[in-house]
DNA sequence: TCCCGTAGTCGAAGCGATTCGACTGAATCG
DNA sequence: CGATTCAGTCGAATCGCTTCGACTACGGGA
C-alpha cells in the first residue's frame, strides 16, 4: 500500500504538505501542488479511510436507515436510496445502509463508533421510538417524514397535507362534488405513520372547505382488495365521481375494477393518484397525479445534512410543495345535476 | 468520547488486555473479563471504527453495488439488499451502498482506501467491464450473476438455465406440446445480461429434448406490451397452451390480456412464472412459479464473502437449484389432439 | 528602518485502537 | 527437580493520516 509518506518522498516535500495540498486547508504554491499531484498519480496513492477518519474525526460516511415493511412502496424506497447515494457522492461522502430492524441500537452503534458522521432516517413514525435518541446523539441527522413533535429535529418530506388538498382542488375545479380517498393499508394508519393521516386530513379539510361530500377508506394493496373497494364505493356512494388514490400498487387495479363495473375513467369517474411520476406516466392510460418526488427529497435531505455537518443553519422543517400533473384520468364532471 | 484507555483504567488493567478481552485473541481470566465487561457497560464504551480499521486493517464493512436500470425488477434488488445487510450484520459487518453508476472507479476507490474489506456486485454482465478490476483487486468479492468467463471469480445465482428447463418440464408433464417464453425486455438481452439468455437457453433445450414446439419472445414491461404480446402469440401460434413468463411486472397483465382475448388461465392456457414467491402468492390467482430467491442469494453471497475473508476455500460458482411451486395457473392440457 | 502579516513549508504530536514480544507464576513432564 | 509449557497480563510499537505550532522569506505600512 502506498501511503502519504511515499508521496511526500516522491514529490520531495513533507507529508503534511501533501495533506494540505489535498485538503486545501493551507495555501500551497502552484508548483508544489502540481508536483504532488503528479506523484499521487504516478504512485496511485489513495488515502486510507480509517487513518483519515481517526486523525480527522470525520468518516465521510452517512448512514441511511431504510424501512422494509408492509405498506412502504418498494420502488419509492429504492429510488430514494439511490438518490441519497448519488447526492452523497457529490459531497464526497459514502452511504452506509441500515435496516429499520437494527432499531435504536443500530443507530447508536454507527454513531458512537464514529462509523458515520451523520444519519438519514426514513419512514419516521408520529411517535417514533428513535426520536429521543436522535435528539441526544452527537451526530446530525435528517428525518424523512414528520413525527408528531419535530422540534429540535430536521425533517423533510412532501407536503402530504397539501398534496391531499391539491387533489381535491383539482377535482373540485373540474366540477366534481363527491370525492373519495382510497388510502394506504390500515396497518400504515395503525402504526401512525404521519403521511397517511396527513393526506387524509388535507383531503378532508379541502373537501369540507369547498362543500364537497367526501369519504376516506384505507385499503390493502392487493387486486382483490381493489375490486372490493370499487364495488363498495359504488354501492355506498353512487354519486361518487372523483377518486383520489394514495396507494401506489392500487392505482391500476382500481381503474380496471371500475372499468369492469361499467364505470369508465375518466368519463364516468375522475381519478388522481399520489404516486411517483414514472408510474403515472407509464400506465396504459397516463394518470393525473401528484408526484412523490423521492429523488428530490433524497437529494435535498443530503444537502440539509451537509449544511448541518458544516455547521450552517438549516430549517427545522422542509415541506416540498405538491406538484399536480394533469394527465388522462381526470376530466370535467359530465353535467346532469 | 470514552476510549479503551478509559476502560482499562476503570477496570484496573492495561489497554491491551481490554483489547484481547474484546477480541478473544488471547486468553483472559474469567474474573478479569467480567471486570472489563462491567467497565465497558458502566462507561458506555464503543471502539472507534476508524482506529480499529487502521490498527487491524479490517474495516468490517462490505460494499454492495446495486443496479438501477431498466429491466431490473426493483423489489428483487431491494429485497436482495436487505438480506445482504441482515446477513452481514450477523457477521458483525456493515454494508456500504454503491450504485452501478460509480463504475469501476467507485469499486477501486472503496477498495483502495480500505473503506471496505470486500465487495458484492449485483447485475453482472456477460462481458462486464468490472471483471478485470475485480480480479486484480486485493479484496475478495462475490458476484451475483455469471459472466461469460467466471474463472478466478466467485459467482452465485439462481440456476436460471435449470429454471427455464423446470418450467418446460412442468408444462410438458401436464401434457402441453407447444410452449412460449415471454422474457425480459430486449434491452436486457442486448446488454448481455446472462440470466435472460440462460433462461431462454434452458427453456429451448428442454423443449427440444421433449419434442415440444417452442418460441422465445423478449417483451417490454408495460401493460400495453403485454396486450400486444398476447395478441401476437395467439395469432402466430393458435396451438399454444403453455406459457413461461420471465418478466415480473408482466405476469398479471399477461393473464388479464389473455383473459380479455377469451383464453382463461389455467383452463385454456397454463402459465408458469419465474418470479419471487411473494409475488406469485399474492396474485389474485396464485401463480405457479419458479422462485427467484433473492433473500437466499443475498444471505449466501455474504456467507461466501465471509469465508473468503477468513481465507477458507469457496466454490467458484454456486448455482441455486430452481424450486417450482405449483399453484393455480397451470393445469393439464385439455385433450383434444 | 522596524514591525507585522501572510504565503508556504516542515516537524512532531496526536487520533484510538491492535498486536507482538516479553514477563510472571503455576502446572506438567520425564 | 530442573526444564518446559501455558495461561494471563503488560508495555511499547505501529497503523496512516491530520493538524498545530513554528519557522523562513517577503512585502507593505508607518
Amino acid at each position: 500500500m502506498v501511503k502519504i509518506t511515499d508521496v511526500a518522498r516522491h514529490a520531495g516535500v513533507s507529508p503534511s504538505t501533501v495533506s494540505y495540498a489535498l485538503s486545501g486547508k493551507r495555501p500551497i504554491s502552484a508548483e508544489t501542488r502540481e508536483r504532488i499531484e503528479a506523484s499521487i498519480r504516478a504512485l496511485g496513492y489513495r488515502p486510507h479511510a480509517g487513518a483519515r477518519a481517526l486523525a480527522s474525526s470525520k468518516s465521510n460516511v452517512v448512514a441511511l436507515v431504510v424501512p422494509f415493511r408492509i405498506g412502504m412502496h418498494v420502488p419509492v424506497v429504492m429510488q430514494f436510496a439511490v438518490s441519497v447515494v448519488t447526492a452523497a457522492r457529490r459531497h464526497d461522502h459514502d452511504v452506509l445502509l441500515l435496516t429499520q430492524e437494527e432499531g435504536e441500537e443500530g443507530l447508536r452503534r454507527v454513531a458512537d463508533t464514529a462509523l458515520v458522521d451523520a444519519l438519514i432516517v426514513m419512514d419516521v413514525q408520529l411517535h417514533d421510538a428513535r426520536l429521543p435518541l436522535l435528539r441526544t446523539l452527537d451526530r446530525p441527522s435528517v428525518l424523512i417524514g414528520f413525527p408528531a413533535e419535530s422540534a429540535g429535529l430536521t425533517c423533510i418530506d412532501l407536503d402530504f397535507e397539501a398534496a391531499g388538498a391539491a387533489c381535491v382542488t383539482h377535482l373540485a375545479e373540474l366540477g366534481h362534488r363527491c370525492v373519495a380517498l382510497v388510502g394506504s393499508p390500515p396497518e400504515v394508519y395503525l402504526r401512525e405513520t404521519g403521511f397517511a393521516q396527513r393526506v387524509a386530513h388535507g383531503f378532508t379539510a379541502a373537501a369540507d372547505e369547498r362543500g364537497l361530500t367526501s369519504m376516506v377508506h384505507p385499503c390493502g394493496s392487493t387486486q382483490t382488495a381493489a375490486r372490493e373497494m370499487a364495488r363498495r364505493l359504488l354501492r355506498e356512494h353512487p354519486e361518487l365521481t372523483g377518486l383520489v388514490v394514495h396507494n401506489e400498487p392500487l392505482v391500476q387495479p382500481l381503474i380496471e375494477a371500475f372499468q369492469e363495473l361499467g364505470l369508465r375513467v375518466p368519463d364516468d369517474l375522475s381519478l388522481v393518484a399520489i404516486c411517483p411520476d414514472e408510474q403515472a406516466e407509464q400506465a396504459p392510460v397516463p394518470v393525473t397525479s401528484v408526484a412523490i418526488p423521492s429523488a428530490e427529497i433524497g437529494a435535498e435531505a443530503v444537502e440539509l445534512l451537509k449544511r448541518k455537518l458544516d455547521d450552517l443553519p438549516v430549517p427545522e422543517s422542509t415541506l416540498l410543495p405538491p406538484r399536480l400533473t394533469r394527465r388522462a384520468t381526470t376530466s370535467p364532471r359530465s353535467t346532469y345535476g
